[in-house]
DNA sequence: CAGCATCCTCTAGGATACTG
DNA sequence: CAGTATCCTAGAGGATGCTG
């Protein structure tokens, strides 16, 4: 079966709960990995443990703020594990929990077709863009 | 190479560059995809070329709006495109280009990721949501 | 029908300062 | 070090009404 049809009839069943964004995987779990940071977070996490500060600073500009979101968000959706070692000061631990990695093969299929198609979505921004608005 | 390998090395080859966005395809692409609607109409149009209204009507809580925004920004990028039929009133159709469809097998394997992971998922959150927020 | 234009709301996310 | 708390802004996204 190919991979339009069985989307397609994927789309069809989400249909018929009217896309229940409750009860759709897509609108449930795909939009909780989708926003600025959370994938790059799994990625970084993909070379093995991390501690806070070495998040933040391996993704330059991610405000620590954001990047305690984003860790609790991956935690509650059992993604990761958090560790801390009750040292002086404290040093806390994030790594991928068994979920979190049975994601990097999917992610990295997606990555490999953002890296191969990269150039040709330049090109057609520039071709589009060059189009002038309208006459 | 194990999974966690590739994308770890891949990490470290952004990183070199700081990540820069308009550089790295997960910011400068995969960003696109990842807002409310735009994977799900892709997904509406794996089943074949589809028009305005039909695919408002397909995804229920869409506003025209962003329908409109969404579709014009995969015209840009490339993955689909726009079919003006001069009758009247107007019909327009949108279908997947070549780049869209070649997106439909990664999409699809993150997307059974997502379908799989599921329960897992919803599970986690009722765990993490039990415990007591601290003392 | 397919869409702009306008207005309005709400939240993602940045900046900064403070704490155990 | 690893956060929390607070404040603030930009932009995502909804509702409604108008037009070729």
């Amino acid at each position: 079966m190919s991979d339009e049809n069985k989307l397609a009839s994927k789309f069809d069943d989400w249909q018929r709960m009217r896309l229940d964004p409750t009860r759709c995987p897509v609108r449930n779990v795909l939009d909780h990995l989708s926003d600025k940071w959370t994938t790059l977070i799994v990625i970084a996490l993909a070379g093995g443990p991390r501690r806070f500060g070495e998040l933040n600073r391996s993704i330059p500009d991610i405000s620590k703020r954001m990047l305690t979101q984003c860790l609790r968000n991956l935690e509650r959706d059992g993604l990761i594990t958090r560790h801390v070692f009750p040292t002086s000061p404290p040093s806390v631990e994030y790594r991928l929990a068994d979920l979190g990695r049975s994601l990097l093969g999917p992610l990295g299929v997606l990555i490999e077709w953002a890296e191969a198609s990269h150039q040709s979505v330049l090109d057609a921004r520039l071709r589009f863009d060059g189009i002038p608005p309208s006459t």
